[in-house]
DNA sequence: ATAGCTGTAACTAAATCGGTTACAATATTT
DNA sequence: AAATATTGTAACCGATTTAGTTACAGCTAT
């Protein structure tokens, strides 16, 4: 299984942002149609971001705006932000036999293992911010 | 959304024939019970495992057996056999609108960086055994 | 007051997962 | 050749999660 479309949602949803800041007024429904998906998915990825301390969103008036320097941001804030990940990456079977040597041991020898994976992947979430983004997108 | 536990029950699956061997002939119901799924969730994860030749299966006789030294048997192996993760491991929205500055770039801003947060994990995967496992047992 | 937008609840359809039953196919044992 | 044990696999289930959608109350600037 894999990780859910929140996190690139939320990505593209921020990166507009950036990439709109002071142009236009930024709604969910702008967002929406740059995104390609119905504006309350747009609302609820604002609504992470905002709990994550990423962007503000205006209520009445309208719009989300930047509350941070994009160098500020990385891949791995917005992962956070979207929650795609509750707790561990890798879902590990229940409840292994403990009257079995193995299944007994099974966590003590697996768990560390998966957690530097999750953790390798994570690392590298955290080395693009969307600065490099927002210069890439110059080009 | 998370990696299924197919994976976790496949290493459990191997390592428990690894560790059992010539002890006793190792159904898919003597490994359930260590595992604690039902049989026949082993039995297809047996025949994930078959297909990338990672273990023989007895069909008749009954009882898997290795047909690899651990050594030479990495978590990633595993993981590529049970397929948890059938191409990327992010999922991305389908169709970013292409009229959107924003929209048309957003893959090739960001589809190389989950790659490499991908590769990550799976490297870090590579680097363990069967063996390291099995020594870990021992203690 | 109005207009425009957010915030959020509620419901839906689809996908996937792990679980389970059932049974045909297979290979040893007697 | 028959009996036995086990694999291989199809079929179906309930639970969970996802993204999509409708609907509408609440907010805020004008």
């Amino acid at each position: 299984m894999k990780i859910t479309s929140r996190f690139t949602v939320a990505v593209h949803t921020l990166l507009a942002i950036y990439a709109f800041e002071g142009e236009r007024k930024m709604t969910s429904e702008f967002i929406a149609s740059s995104v390609n998906v119905n504006p309350v998915v747009i609302r609820r990825t604002l609504q992470s971001l905002k709990s994550a301390g990423l962007v503000e969103v205006r209520a009445g008036t309208g719009g989300a705006v930047s509350v941070k320097k994009p160098s500020e941001i990385t891949l791995f804030d917005i992962y956070s932000a979207v929650d795609c990940v509750d707790g561990g990456l890798f879902n590990f079977h229940d409840s292994p036999n403990p009257d079995c040597p193995v299944g007994k041991s099974i966590h003590r020898l697996l768990d560390p293992r998966l957690a530097s994976a999750q953790k390798a992947m994570e690392s590298e979430l955290k080395k693009a911010t969307l600065a490099d983004f927002l210069n890439e997108l110059q080009n």
